[in-house]
DNA sequence: TATGAATGAGCGTTCATTCAT
DNA sequence: CATGAATGAACGCTCATTCAT
């Protein structure tokens, strides 16, 4: 049999995406990408039909891997309370620790290069634990009287304003995830 | 004996650009633009210099208008917390009667070819009644214990949770106006 | 006003692509059509706007050509056999004369970048006298029992063959221009 | 041990090759023409050395094609007008049957792919009775007075004829091929 | 021998910018 | 000043061919 399609060289792949798009857009050439991932430029379309296909599959990975650092050690039996701050704080810290991921991501999400099939294949693999916490902030608080998806829309809101704030006081970061909670709680309490 | 510049085409150009922006991002292309505009594709650049440029000063014109919009009838002599309301309601109400230019502005706030410096010059224009009242803000409630600046982030923020929200139910955009509003001040109370 | 766009420049353009295809068939690259008229890559796209335009437009004007040539001093008055040599032997010479025109125009008349539209658009110009004289040919000898278009098949097959025999014996260019004529006239006697 | 080369595969990848010229010209992709012929890419490059050499060979074998058949049952003994029939039947019933075939054969006939080489070898191994019966046609009629190899390709090119017309009127089919014959022997008689 | 991943030159086309008119 | 033709680098993607497996 022939060589094996290696999943280092796709991680590669991803990884020199998310950090191209982070440095200059969804303009980030296929080029800049294969360069990054040092692979040729023909490489990168024997693991991503196209620069579309690439994109999506990127978003995926990405969604992924914040849910996927959510649920590890989940506190299912835990208050709402503090099922929300752990919801907060481990996706807070991945969108902190990994800028340009997030950064990515967020562009990603933005834009209309991902599907609307990609979107919905993402919670169908692990949604489960975040969908039901948000779904019971959503009944509670200022958010009762809010149509659903509200909250989650102003969970994100406010943790943009967490990362846009910690960017300029980074020294403070563990104070300011904490901090931004108590702020959001109170929209829910 | 040179004609003078055009106000009128400054401004076609500008439009076209914004409208060019929210239909096909940041990579719109120049001769769209002029096309959109009117214009030739060389006159574009009698009036800017570059397509950077050109980004620029629409970020520029954007944030404007908002600030304009925000400052015409404000109720200086009102408590804060019809001031923020009035805040709130004028800058989200831009957002939403005009959803080319806010895409426009989102995309253009997001990516780096707005500078630095283009940044700073917003608000030194007419920044003042908004400033004083996020200032206001930003002593009190969740955001006492807060960098300065988070209070500003944090509506912002939520502005976009409403603006999601109305785009899927627009239907109830006055109330969703409304309500967006008391969540965000159960933070600032 | 801006630069007038050049026709010689167009021709330019359309001549390079007549070598390039002679040269190395459909597969012509713009970029080597472009380098051969001496113009940048990117100026071809502002004469045609596509390859596939490109040797719509070529094939149009190489089949024009003929048809001028033909009709320049037509003997509309003479015998069926002295209109139909000379319509056999113009067509003949610019083939001869212009071996490279002549393999552009087979290879595409062959292909199928040239369109249905592209071929209809050709006679409506001033096939007449042509077609005239084929059709009364069409109505005599051995084509009378075959169906309307076999003879002027039949000719141009039989232009072919001349041709081919021209390529290996070009001092008898005349003698089989004219002798060939003889041999597709006996089928039409 | 190395496995011995399958002639199965030498043929597949032939007839695959034949069927992706008809369908989009020389520009076919080995990758296609592997996929067609169901092996890997690579394989093609174990069978031929290169695509021009896939391509020489497939030519050789569709010229070969026609003269196996035209040798098969060939009248030997009988007039030259039946022998003159027989080829002319029998390479007009191959091209006319096998229609993909043909269309590759004349692509490749018509680039420069083929070589000189290749175009040589080919009467060499079997063109034996259908030269000699050209060589006889070439001494008679009006092709006394051409040289010779015009009859050959005369042949060729009312045929070409015929086969534009068959294609046109393919229920007439009989009656072309035996019209088209009679129509080339007016000139050989 | 058979496989298909890897490669990088080359493709048709777009584009920001310049400059002759 | 206004125009749009001219430019060539860059783009996403394809491809014949090589070679590790």
């Amino acid at each position: 049999m022939a060589r094996a399609k290696s999943p280092e060289k796709r991680q590669a792949i991803l990884q020199a995406a998310a950090r191209e798009i982070a440095a200059s857009g969804l303009g980030a050439s296929t080029a800049k990408i294969a360069k990054g991932a040092d692979v040729a430029e023909g490489t990168l379309f024997t693991y991503f039909a196209s620069k579309d296909e690439l994109f999506n599959e990127l978003y995926l990975e990405l969604k992924g891997e914040v849910y996927r650092r959510i649920n590890a050690e989940f506190p299912y039996k835990a208050t709402l309370q503090v099922r929300a701050r752990h919801v907060w704080t481990e996706s807070l810290n991945w969108s902190i620790e990994r800028p340009e991921e997030r950064k990515a991501s967020v562009q990603l999400g933005v834009s209309d290069v991902v599907t609307v099939a990609t979107r919905e294949r993402i919670g169908s693999q692990q949604r489960g634990a975040v969908e039901e916490t948000l779904g019971e902030i959503a009944a509670r608080g200022v958010f009762k009287d809010l149509p659903p998806g509200f909250a989650a829309s102003a969970m994100g809101a406010m943790q943009d304003a967490v990362i846009d704030t910690v960017a300029r006081k980074p020294r403070q970061k563990a104070v300011l995830v904490e901090k931004g909670f108590d702020a959001f709680w109170r929209m829910a309490k």
